[in-house]
DNA sequence: TTGTATGCGTTATCAG
DNA sequence: CTGATAACGCATACAA
């Protein structure tokens, strides 16, 4: 039993037309008489006919579909983008296909493989932890795929991106920790490869060195799958409380990173704020419910998703071919809970 | 510019050859030459030729995509559940479009709309929160399109269904609650037109009546939105603290309930469950991180995807018309933790 | 073993 | 104003 939609040729067969007639009709052609129009999408509609977008694609060749890669919809910050993305597309007559690499790098190339061979217009990409070799999106690139990087971007690749201020971001968390009285700090991060992590690092060991503090190589751990697995994010968080001077703050570096590290703390039985401070990347919204609720450094997920869509949009509606790209930056909120209070300090508390 | 993609034609043209004869090398059909094959599919990797799906499509009527259907991919409890479909549907070879209603209908309708169009194979989905006219999936349905659902059915629908025992899950949660000397349950559920809805609440009445409980109709509010809208879940919450006898515990009908009312408890500065008892249903592993950690009612959602999608390839890939729909009910879990204790009680503890 | 012709559903082009 | 035809990329029945 198969589902056979209505074409058509159906309609033409019923009302004794052509083709052709039938498709101006539908189409609302310019050469047709009133009655004939009217025939016709009074039947269409009669039998509920929709054009088959399969059909009308290989003919346009173009679906008018936009491809999303994404390392987890369950991450709350790449489903808020998502949503970003849906409704500036929805708006504009296009839909999503949303695939997750699942921070694996063949993952996302076979995804990326299916969305481009499955004919979408264009691509929102954030690409995954483990991917070290962007040859494959830059052929893509180059053969013309309109394409928009957001969050973790590929310097390489010349195209529109879209990003937070990730620098300042882990910058102003950690002259937060070091004013909360904190003094040893550790970063757990992602993957080296990331943009994000080197951004984040850079702002982390600035704030240190600002505070004339020795930054110690030494004392961050990266990981290496993006906290997809936890045991991984142990390690990294055991690695840290080894070091010879034990740390006294923790700043995570990205979503999971940070829920993972709160799930090994309370493990371990270590009281945060009371036996170590932590201030992370996250968007998840129940941290804000934790006891004490944790300090966050949130990124404008939404915003990111609708910008990304409107470059994209562009990109792919520009009849020539763009030569000037821009790398949008949007600022990140630094959320300041009770959780990262150590010493007395002016009431900065929002939230 | 446009993305420009190799065919069939271009080898053909290229080595001299028909393009049936690059096709059937390609797909190693039985006639064809060792040589012909070797050079055709050398050069199909040196150009890095994929097949066209969309034409493919068009061909065989058929796609290899299903399409999901789903509230909200945010919702931790639906992004299992997708990652489930997901894993057994590129085992299969299949891929997957996902979709949001939000919770309102008309979504539902674009996207249904947008997904068969769009030619998938079958279809996944757990009905929006606002969905009571069911005539529009029934349409589809007599079509001959393959439809399995999930979590929250319709039941005038006679296909293949994957649910949770909601019945004895909120059974199971009541009884906990009044096992732990609450007396004045009130519980919180979603809309009424939704099967989950129905059976929890008769899980939840059950309870109170084998304890010889007034279950007291009154005591039950429902969200239209499914929580969707923060606002409605603290007008029912507010409905159901106002009741004449005080409620000491609430029952939480729906993931999105759940985390809305702890947040809302947590303004009204209410304690649980020093205050209020609260048990809910909930796939967010960080309610095991509040403080308390908070007990919940899983469901267990991978596996639903899994089995879905299972159903739902036996479907789309049967010859002959299917006659016998089934209904698979998997077991709920029920995580005690302290958020529920209230009297002393044998250490049933778990996590 | 290979090439030719046809059709999947649609629209653009050209003829009537 | 309407009808026939070709084309999008592919697979296959049929012809050679």
């Amino acid at each position: 039993m198969k589902f056979e939609a209505v074409t058509i040729k159906d309609i033409a067969k019923a009302l004794g037309l052509s083709t052709s007639t039938v498709s101006r009709a539908l189409r609302d052609s310019y050469e047709i008489s009133q009655e004939t129009k009217k025939l016709v999408l009074d039947y269409a509609a009669k039998i509920n006919y929709h054009p088959n977008p399969i059909a009308l694609s290989l003919k346009e060749r173009r679906s008018r579909t936009i491809g999303i890669v994404v390392s987890e919809i369950a991450n709350s910050f790449f489903s808020q983008v998502i949503n970003g993305i849906e409704s500036i597309a929805y708006n504009n007559g296009y839909n999503v296909i949303i695939a997750q690499s699942r921070e694996s790098f063949s993952r996302e190339m076979l995804n990326l493989q299916f969305l481009t061979s499955r004919s979408v217009d264009g691509l929102i990409i954030s690409v995954s932890t483990e991917t070290q070799d962007f040859s494959f999106l830059q052929e893509f690139h180059e053969r013309g795929l309109p394409i928009v990087f957001f969050d973790r971007i590929v310097d390489q690749i010349d195209t529109h991106k879209v990003i937070v201020d990730n620098y300042k971001g882990a910058y102003d968390a950690t002259m937060h920790l070091l004013d909360s009285g904190y003094r040893h700090l550790v970063a757990l991060a992602n993957s080296e490869s990331l943009s994000i992590t080197r951004e984040r690092l850079a702002g982390y060991q600035a704030a240190l060195k600002d505070r004339g503090i020795d930054s110690g190589g030494e004392r961050v751990r990266y990981c290496k799958h993006g906290g997809m697995i936890l045991s991984e994010v142990e390690d990294a968080l055991n690695g840290l409380l080894d070091e010879p001077v034990k740390p006294d703050a923790i700043l995570a570096l990205a979503d999971k990173l940070t829920t993972g590290c709160l799930r090994l703390l309370k493990q371990k039985k270590i009281d945060v704020p009371g036996d170590i401070g932590l201030i992370g990347f996250s968007n998840t919204d129940l941290t804000e419910l934790l006891e004490p609720p944790l300090s966050v450094i949130r990124q404008p997920a939404f915003e990111m998703g609708e910008i990304a869509t409107n470059l994209l949009l562009q990109l792919i509606e520009s009849k020539r071919p763009v030569t000037e790209f821009e790398t949008r930056v949007l600022s990140t909120e630094l959320l300041i809970r009770q959780s990262t209070r150590r010493i007395k300090s002016p009431d900065i508390v929002s939230l």
